[in-house]
DNA sequence: ATTGAAAGATGACCGCA
DNA sequence: TGCGGTCATCTTTCAAT
């Protein structure tokens, strides 16, 4: 596996503000020919660089969806009971991410809810259900921004 | 602006999953021609509805980076100090998610960093600086998983 | 829905360091 | 030998019927 270069930080880079972009125009961008462009892409995919490449869709259109950031603190349980609640939190689709943390708080969840009866569904069925789980605190987002995970690179 | 029917929604499940599926791949998964596929999808980038298309990278094949959450509480300060620090925060790098938030605390901030150098940087510059923040926390993510801005969508 | 033209991606080959 | 450049071919997209 190679090293990355400043061409590919330069790639990745216009890759993580658009993914659509034809190789003509991003090796345009970092000085380099199409095809050279295009065999870096693919290495890149290949060696698992790039991850993946999705669609981000826009919540307006699509009926509006309030995003959620909950804390979750354990009360007992060990290494066993902690695996199984990140498997669970990873199958539920509502559950965008889960960060397992240092702290009093041992997750937190962002989510995104249809509306708040979606909530309490699953609140009752991952959350109250959990014998383990000592309380959990629930923070409403009014507004979010810069959605994204859009990795900061620099060149050397 | 019309409706989004089934055949939208299934197309729009695919394309978050994976956006460089062909449309005749696509057709195939929700019983659409390739063609039909393709001027649905045309129409959903341009009225908006699929906001971008972006890669998104492994941050262990990238020298690893960290995750930080961090609790905002302003102490002071109307509706332009509100403006302006989500206009900051918009313009930082680091910074991949910005939440304003109900309750105690008024900004949930999502955070990659390089070092812990990278954050004090960024916390000196943008939090510290600020005399309308009271009070700030920081939540370090051990473990991170479920990245991602996947919207669950069900056909009706 | 089918088809044909244009655009983009992929692979082979050459040359240079 | 590895990496970039060019060219030819195949795939995919897009518009017109």
């Amino acid at each position: 596996m190679s090293e990355i270069d400043n061409f590919d930080i330069k790639i990745l880079n216009e890759l993580q503000d658009n993914s659509r972009q034809t190789s003509e125009v991003i090796a345009e961008k970092v000085g380099l020919s199409p095809a050279a462009t295009q065999r870096r892409i693919k290495k890149l995919r290949e060696d698992g660089t790039i991850k993946k490449e999705v669609a981000i869709l826009c919540p307006k259109s699509l009926g509006g969806r309030t995003t959620l950031i909950v804390q979750v603190v354990f009360s007992c349980g060990g290494e066993a009971t902690i695996e199984t609640f990140k498997q669970q939190m990873a199958s539920v689709p509502e559950v965008q991410q889960c960060y397992y943390v240092t702290g009093q708080t041992d997750f937190v969840l962002i989510m995104t809810v249809k509306d708040m009866k979606d909530f309490d569904r699953i609140t009752r069925e991952y959350l109250f259900s959990n014998p383990s789980i000592g309380r959990f605190e629930t923070i409403v987002a009014i507004d979010t921004f810069k959605e994204g995970f859009k990795i900061p690179l620099e060149v050397a």
